[in-house]
DNA sequence: TCAAACTGATTAAACGATTTACCCCGGCGG
DNA sequence: CCGCCGGGGTAAATCGTTTAATCAGTTTGA
């Protein structure tokens, strides 16, 4: 059995309110006690039991991380982030995905209120609002979405791509996506376009709305260059090019964005952007602990999105470039 | 404020013992009240209240599932399964992973223990054995693991592509894996060799040990297929291949294990085998609820790896074969 | 010198649900 | 007529922790 509170009270004498207040330094108690209790505590093991507390003072000290799909390939790192980052600041993570509809998200959210969660991180369904909820929340989806907290910045990555193409000599692009319909999609390949220079076309095209067959076209009619929103669109699109026998990156440059994990593996290894995940994870969990202890919340944060350049956009002088800082 | 069952005792003129009995079948209610009672409950909107339930009864209808590593690409699918599963069982999951060191694992078991979990889904790291616990757990590991209580049948699954590449004519083979250290890529090749048939042979090789030039020596001495256990040691290994000018499937097949993301999408698509991940899932959370419940715990389960054959072990004839029922 | 303030600690009341022990009442067998 | 039993229900204890209220001494201030 664990120690309770009351054993370690016994065993030293005193009452259990002086051993609590001792513990977490609330209320009057002589230093020369609170040492004693702190001694004995540790020495049994003592760790207060989260039923009593959690009904006492109405807090759980778990946090809801509410997904649109665990199966997703880019949730693991954010999952880990957000959970060691939680756990620095002594919550535990409860995790439910959204199954797929979006009724589900509203199940999930209503679930975790039911076991008491103290907040939620949440990173939406494509286009879904959070209504009102009775506990705080963090968001996590694109800048441009209102009420968002933190996120990656979609919309500069896709600046950044883009101005990296156009040093490799790269004026005429093909911007592709998987759907029209991802607001994050939609912020990656708007910042693309945005950054344009002097003299540069781009034509834009889903993979949804049979885009492979546009981008192809594209190439036929001169372009060199072909900036994806996800290295799983990179990885699709090498396919048909390859039997095209268009050569990547000799004729054409290709890059991703997420940098999963086949990116630096796959030939030609992919150039692609990716998010720092534990600063997303650390200021969402951040802005809902101040908000919990009542402390002033940081402002929305915006995490820029770092190149990772490869092969597959070297110079064709150099087609063995790897990694280097930029 | 969320409704207490107190609130519904008083709407009903009844005392909260007899709620606490009508809602939950125990105690002894008149058919009539208990129905006024669920009627009254749901008109609210009543949850008992996690906090309490669980000071009371030491139960916290909560699971966790502790993970070697988040960020592991399998992860998803198994975190999933369990998650599902366990919420229509009526628990919540929480989660933790193992930070990397073995250590780790410990501290994450501990973490959860204190935050009253009423059992654990261990997926342990490489070769832990996992001590006596005070609470009921399930260990997802490989059959070969003393006490594992689910996993996938990676012996069965390395006998199932060996006997698919016997099919296709192939005879001389390359195993490979990432590390020897790994029980289940060990299962995998063990099952590989074992059903070698009448005049096959087989070279065994580890990327961690130069296993790449291994590899195309033996493609060099004649072997014409590569069964490795990952799809990530398999997309490792296309690059080299295509360098030393060896085609995929034309002169050399080869096949992967899990499904990752990637391998239906990359070229040429991956032969691969998985395991329900739904059912080791269900496995894992019925042996857990049985024994929470006393019911008798089912015997420990070995799902099996379902073949997927795809492009990269099609019969030279039938270059464009895709995924086909096996 | 007396009251006010402070110190160190205790008591008791929560928190919300479950459960044990008991009470009351009508019927039934002896 | 009395004791027993079973059905319907309730009061009260309990789980472990926190915290407001209180108390007995000691200082301090005027």
């Amino acid at each position: 059995m664990q120690p309770k509170l009351k054993d370690i009270a016994n065993a030293l004498g005193v009452s259990p309110a002086s051993v609590s207040n001792a513990l977490r330094g609330t209320g009057r108690v002589s230093a020369e006690l609170a040492e004693r209790v702190r001694a004995e505590a540790d020495r049994l093991g003592y760790r207060p039991g989260p039923a009593g507390r959690a009904l006492r003072t109405g807090r759980s000290q778990m946090l809801g991380l509410i997904l649109p799909d665990l199966s997703n390939p880019l949730f693991p790192r954010m999952a880990q982030a957000i959970q060691r980052q939680s756990e620095t600041a002594g919550y535990g993570i409860l995790i439910a995905d959204s199954h797929g509809d979006r009724g589900g998200q509203e199940e999930a959210i209503a679930r975790m209120l039911q076991r008491g969660v103290d907040a939620l991180v949440i990173i939406p369904r494509r286009g879904t609002v959070i209504e009102t909820l009775p506990v705080p929340h963090a968001l996590i989806d694109t800048p441009s979405t209102p009420g968002n907290t933190v996120s990656a910045d979609h919309r500069g990555g896709g600046a950044t791509i883009v101005r990296h193409l156009a040093e490799r000599g790269h004026s005429s692009l093909v911007l592709i996506g998987d759907s029209d319909a991802s607001p994050v999609q939609r912020d990656r390949i708007a910042g693309m376009r945005e950054s344009l220079g002097e003299g540069m076309t781009a034509t834009t095209a889903w993979l949804e709305e049979d885009g492979i067959s546009t981008c192809l076209e594209a190439i036929g009619r001169g372009a060199t260059a072909i900036a994806t929103t996800s290295d799983l669109v990179a990885l699709q699109i090498l396919g048909p090019l390859n039997e095209a026998g268009i050569e990547v990156p000799e004729q054409v440059a290709l890059s991703g964005f997420d940098d999963l994990v086949f990116a630096s593996v796959m030939r030609p290894a992919l150039t692609t952007l990716v998010a720092d995940s534990n600063a997303i994870g650390s200021h969402a969990i951040e802005t809902l602990t101040a908000i919990l202890e009542g402390r002033p919340s940081p402002p929305p944060m915006r995490v820029p999105m770092t190149l990772i350049p490869r092969a597959s956009t070297a110079l064709k002088t150099n087609p063995r470039q790897e990694t280097i800082p930029c």
